[in-house]
DNA sequence: TTGAAAGCGGTACCAT
DNA sequence: ATGGTACCGCTTTCAA
């Protein structure tokens, strides 16, 4: 049935060579005479020969992995953040090994605990936060780490990432600028979300600097976020404080599904709400009006992670660190500003 | 620095018992005595102790692995099938290996061979359409495979699919009994987005054998096609073909920035022009108007997948097969509609 | 440039 | 319920 795949010895009793010498000569810049590579390439094709890296592995303790956990696969922020990490990654022979938390530090800890016995080279993580042991068993493996997304207090190893806080104030100046006094915020109420729950806070210290009601928050319930859930909470916040100004929403999604629910209910925006988001998804670009969003680089944020990783494994140069903090940006758009109010 | 980490002999000494017993006592249903159990946990916890999956799956020929490639990372609809083939593979001790091939059959070939070094237990592909050495690379492997979201005339082994060409065809039905008849459509036009082209390809051949005219066709380049995409492509289809009554884009993606950019251009939807998108992301739903596209069971198919991979490993019992084959599902909404359309 | 031998850290298999 | 032993398939190391 199933003829038991060919191993280095068939290989190497087919060329008529040891097995060291097929092992070198599958590798790149490892000397083996030319006539001989070719003599093994052609006996490895004929047999159908594929290098077993589980072998190779424990022999060289080495396994080409890079553990990734992300919160959400169906997120484009931390999907695009992935991309940056797998694209700048690609080219060397290191290889994503990827995990999902769906937003719980348990889960965070079961992941990285299956991940640790794969002997990954190199771990990232999203955010700071995690269970003590979780803490623990990445310390006791002496792998190198990075958070992103975050700018953790205790960091574990490298960093990655950007102030949620900041954000948050950000928009919060934004809407003052603009003349909002009645700001709400829908999203980031649980502690499973802490960089959503962190730009909150942000939201609400801002506010109260500026001697405003940090009162119009709608929690949306457990993460992942979605347009329902921004639909769902627009739809309390109206019912509670009809006379809001501005939102600002924990994510693009959650907003883009504020601002259709607001619509569907007659308001017009912004000359009636205002809405905005985070993240600088297309979707905020292309909406109608578009969303006033923060931008936080994700995929850059990727590509800085993998080249930190690259650096710590001796696999690039670099006299320095890359700078390790992203700064949000906003961006203004119709969703929330004058210009468009007036036009009205 | 790096102490080395500890490993089962080390584990066995500290408890005074052999290797074979600390192994057993590591995974649960083997018969260790509940003392010596204890015993062996506290003497690993205390040296910070983790199992060596490398050593582990050279010795017992399991790797524990599933690999699996989508297109893209950055696509709902992809994600929710990886979603449907990670939760339903979660509480198993298979684990899987992610990789992504933008689209091309030369990156799938690639990464399908990385993966099979990698010795996994089950493969699962996205599409019919592989390189002859990627077909030959699985072949030889003898390791089970799934192809996703298509319906090949040549199958590798096991299908949880739907016919791309009955979705564009069930678009074409809707449009016509809406009373549509100068229709177009917006993407699927090079070879790498195989997929995209069969629902373009079915929606040509259900105009014709309607006798409408299939010539409303606009290219938007080579996948991703997102928003902008969708927008350019729109733009370039009013310029060329104002009178336009309706178009179907290759996503909903697509769609929405179809739509908003018509919408910019002043356009009523669907009164002055009706646009479908497909995949069923939530943002059709949100959108307004509310878009119609059609269903194909994303996150089901992944659950599917993952079943039928359980079945052949042997890892679950089921009498038959599941049904394979996923049936597009056409839902309407206000952006095709004429009750919309007479409601102006 | 090539080869021989000794593991890498577990598990299968067979005893006890 | 527990232990001894032979590998799994490759790379490291040292020698030729």
């Amino acid at each position: 049935m199933k003829p038991k795949a060919p191993t280095m010895a068939d290989v190497a009793a087919a060329a008529g060579v040891s097995t060291m010498t097929v092992s070198r000569a599958l590798k790149p810049d490892t000397s083996v005479s030319e006539k001989t590579r070719t003599k093994i390439q052609e006996a490895a094709d004929a047999l159908g020969y594929v290098l077993d890296s589980s072998a190779a592995n424990l022999s060289s303790r080495k396994t080409g992995f890079v553990a990734v956990t992300i919160p959400s696969i169906n997120n484009s922020n931390f999907a695009d953040t992935l991309r940056g990490i797998v694209d700048t990654l690609r080219g060397t022979d290191l290889q994503v090994l990827l995990g999902y938390t769906d937003y719980s530090k348990d889960e965070e800890e079961r992941l990285i605990e299956q991940f640790l016995r794969r002997r990954p080279e190199a771990i990232v993580v999203t955010g700071g936060a995690h269970t003590e042991r979780c803490r623990r068993l990445i310390g006791n493996s002496g792998v190198p780490v990075v958070e992103t997304w975050d700018l953790p207090e205790m960091p574990l190893g490298d960093v990655v990432g950007f102030s949620n806080a900041a954000a948050g104030r950000l928009m919060v100046e934004h809407f003052i600028e603009q003349g909002y006094g009645k700001i709400g915020f829908i999203g980031g109420d649980t502690s499973r979300d802490t960089r959503g729950l962190d730009r909150r806070r942000g939201f609400v210290a801002a506010l109260e600097a500026n001697g405003l009601a940090a009162d119009r928050l709608v929690a949306t319930g457990p993460p992942p976020i979605t347009m329902r859930e921004g639909a769902l909470s627009m739809r309390r916040m109206l019912d509670r404080w009809p006379d809001t100004e501005a939102v600002m929403c924990v994510s693009d999604q959650a907003a883009f599904g504020a601002m259709t629910e607001a619509q569907r209910a007659g308001l017009k925006v912004p000359q009636d709400i205002a809405v905005a988001g985070f993240g600088a998804d297309a979707l905020s670009e292309h909406a109608i009006p578009a969303i006033t969003t923060v931008d936080v680089s994700c995929e850059e944020i990727g590509v800085r992670t993998a080249t930190v990783l690259l650096r710590a494994l001796g696999l690039a140069e670099g006299t320095l660190a890359p700078e390790s903090k992203v700064t949000p940006r906003l961006i203004a758009r119709d969703s929330t500003t004058n210009a468009a109010r007036r036009s009205s």
